[in-house]
DNA sequence: GTGAAAGCGCTAACAG
DNA sequence: CTGTTAGCGCTTTCAC
C-alpha cells in the first residue's frame, strides 16, 4: 500500500541500495542517478520507514519524556522547551503523563523499553504510598540501558545527569527579602517533606532564618504537599486560629495559589495584612496585574537543557555524571525601594 | 546487546514462534511450555521491540499529535485528555508542538508520516501569511494515508473527523446573558476573524444582537486575534477613547486575560464600571475567587473525544465523517439571581 | 559507482 | 501443539 524502498528503485531503474545510498547521502552515487532517484522520490512523495530503518540500524532516534501533569503550566513549558530542541535535532518525542500515578510511570517505562527509546527524560511521580516502588523504578531505568534525565524531581541514589532548581538556595533568597523587609514572625507553607526538593527548600527557609537569628517559630511552620488544595486549608486554619505570621513563603505555584484563595476568603491584604513571597512564578497573576512577588525560574529554558544534557551524553556516553542547576531571579513586586515583597493589591 | 525473541526461544528451549505465540497470546501453546517460556521472560526482562512488530505487522499502534501551544492551559489540558485514552489502549503518542509555525507543521507532519503513524490528531497552525499553505497541509493529510481527527481549530474544505467547540452558540449564549440582564451598548472583542472560529464566534455575536432587536454599534467591534496582547490594546484604545460599552464580550482565554489587564490598569471595576463575560474558562480567576462569568467546555474531555473518533475510525474506516460539537456550559459569577454577570471584584 | 546478499527482531502461514 | 520458512522495509558490507 505504502511505497517502499524498492518502489524508488524500480522506478528509477536501480537497486535499493543506491536509492538508500541518495536518502542517506552517503557512499559514491553518480550525480546522474541520484538525480534520477531524487525525482522520483520527489515525484511520490516518498518518505522512508522511520521503523525500518531503526530496526536496521539498531537506532531509533526517539527520546521519551515523562511527566506528572501536562495540565500544569511548570510541565506544559517543559514540554514545551524539550520539544524545541527534539525538533532541531530531527528527533521523535514519544510522551507519556503519569498523573503522578506509580502505576502509570512503571507501564509508561515499559512502553518506552519496548519503544527501544535512545533516550529517556523523566520527572518522576511523587507517589509514596508504596515502599516497593522506588527501587522498582530504579531498576526499570537502568533496564532500559539508555541515557536518563531526572528533571525538576531529584531521584536519590541515582547515576542520572539531571536538571534541577536552586531548591535551596531559591528558598535561602526568598526568606531574606522577608528577613530584610524587617519581618521576625516568618511562617513557611512547605512543599512535600518526603521529596527532595520539598526538604530542600525547607532547608533554605530555615538556614536563613539561623543565618539572621530569627527564632524559627514551630506554629509558623505549615507542613504542605504542594498542592493547592492543602495549602488552603493550612492557611484557612491559620488565619482562623487568629495568629498569623508577618509574612509568609509558598513554596510553589499551587502553594501560593491556594494561600491566595485563604487570603481572599477572610478578606485579608496581601502586602497589607500579610507579606509574602513564592517559588514559581504564576504568570497570569502578573498580566492580572496582581503584587504577587516570587522567586522565578526559566521553565522552557529548563526542558531545553534537559534535552541538551541527554544530547551530551549521546555524543559521549562516558563523561562524568552532569547536574545542571538551573539558576533562579527574585521578582519584587513591592515598594519601589524593592523592599517591600508586595504592596497593597486591590483587584479591580 | 538487548536481549531479542531468539535470545528467550534459546534459553527456553523452544522456537522464537513458540515464545512469539505466548508473547500475542495467540495459537495454541502447552501450558507447560508457556510456563516455561513466560519465565525466562521474566527473568530476563525482556520486552519485545515495538520496532520490529510493527515492521512485521505493518500496523504501528502509535498515532501523533500535533498542538500549536504547550505552554497553554488549553491545550495541556487536551494534551491530557488524548493522553488518558491513548494510555488506556495501550498505544504510543508522538508529541509535535508547531509555535504556531506553518514551517513546523509541515515538518512535523513529514516525521509522522516516516514514523507510520496509524492516525493523527491536528489542530493546525493559524499562520495565514502563506496563501499556498492550507493547500499543502491539505494534500501533507492526504499523503498520510491514515485518518485524521482535526481539533478545535476547523479546517476549511477537509473530509476529516473533528471535535470543535459549540462556537456560534457559545458565543450567542454569552450574548445573550449580556442582553438579558439589560444592557444596550454591548461590545465583543473578537477572535481572528480570518479563522472560522473567529468568524463563528463572532456570528454567534451579530445574532443575538439581531435576534433582540439591539442595534450593532461598529464602534463596540473590536477586531481582535485570540492574543492577550491585542485584546489589552484594543481594549487601551477603548478606554482612552472615553465611550466604553457596557457590557463586552471576549472571544477566548487569552483575550480576556488582555481585557482585564486594560481594566486593571486604568482601575476600572468589572462588574460595576463594565459588565462581561468571556469564552474559556481561566481557572486561575476562579481559584482566586475573582468573579467573572464565562462560557465554558470540558477540555480534557475534549482530548478524550478527540482520540475516541480516531479509535472508531480505525474500527471502521468507512463510517461517515462524524464531528463532534462538545457542549458549553455557562458560568455566572453574579448576583443570586444568575443576572448580572460579574459582581464587582475587589481584589484582596 | 553499483548491485547482491545478509541481517535487524518480529509475525504469520504452513507443514508436520 | 511446535518448528520452518518467508517476509516486513531498510542499511550495510563486499564483490564486481
Amino acid at each position: 500500500m505504502t511505497i517502499t524502498i524498492n518502489d524508488i528503485a524500480e522506478k528509477a531503474g536501480c537497486s535499493r541500495s543506491t536509492v538508500s545510498r541518495v536518502l542517506n547521502n552517503k557512499g559514491y552515487v553518480n550525480e546522474e542517478t541520484r538525480k534520477r532517484v531524487e525525482k522520483v522520490i520527489k515525484e511520490y512523495e516518498y518518505s522512508p520507514s522511520a521503523t525500518a530503518r531503526s530496526l536496521s540500524k539498531k537506532d531509533s532516534n526517539t527520546i521519551g519524556v515523562i511527566i506528572p501533569e501536562a495540565d500544569n503550566d511548570f510541565f506544559g513549558e517543559i514540554l514545551k522547551g524539550i520539544s524545541q530542541v527534539v525538533d532541531q535535532n530531527d528527533m521523535t518525542l514519544i510522551f507519556c503523563d503519569t498523573d503522578n500515578n506509580m502505576g502509570k510511570q512503571e507501564r509508561a517505562l515499559n512502553m518506552l523499553k519496548g519503544q527501544r527509546v535512545k533516550g529517556l527524560i523523566l520527572t518522576p511521580v511523587n507517589d509514596y504510598s508504596d515502599k516497593e516502588s522506588a527501587n522498582r523504578v530504579r531498576r526499570q531505568l537502568d533496564n532500559l540501558m539508555v541515557p536518563v534525565v531526572i528533571l525538576d524531581r531529584q531521584m536519590e541514589y541515582s547515576q542520572w545527569d539531571g536538571v534541577f532548581f536552586e531548591n535551596f538556595r531559591g528558598a535561602y533568597a526568598g526568606t531574606e527579602v522577608l528577613i530584610k523587609e524587617g519581618h521576625k514572625k516568618i511562617g513557611i507553607i512547605t512543599g512535600d517533606l518526603n521529596l527532595k526538593i520539598g526538604r530542600d527548600r525547607y532547608r533554605g527557609y530555615v538556614q536563613a532564618m539561623e543565618d539572621f537569628d530569627i527564632p524559627i517559630q514551630d506554629q509558623y511552620i505549615f507542613e504542605g504537599n504542594f498542592s493547592e488544595e492543602k495549602a488552603y486549608d493550612l492557611m484557612k486554619e491559620c488565619i482562623e486560629s487568629g495568629n498569623i505570621p508577618e509574612a509568609m513563603l509558598t513554596c510553589n505555584n499551587r502553594t501560593t495559589l491556594g494561600f491566595i484563595r485563604a487570603l481572599r476568603e477572610y478578606k485579608l491584604n496581601l502586602g497589607k495584612d500579610i507579606a509574602a513571597i513564592g517559588i514559581d512564578r504564576i504568570k497570569i497573576l502578573d498580566t492580572l496585574g496582581y503584587n504577587f512577588s516570587y522567586i522565578e525560574r526559566d521553565t522552557i529554558e529548563m526542558g531545553r537543557t534537559a534535552m541538551y544534557r541527554l544530547l551530551e551524553r549521546f555524543q559521549n556516553p562516558n563523561k562524568n555524571r552532569e547536574i545542571s542547576i538551573m539558576p533562579f531571579n527574585i521578582v519584587l513586586k513591592g515598594s519601589e525601594k524593592l523592599k517591600a515583597t508586595s504592596k497593597a493589591n486591590n483587584m479591580e
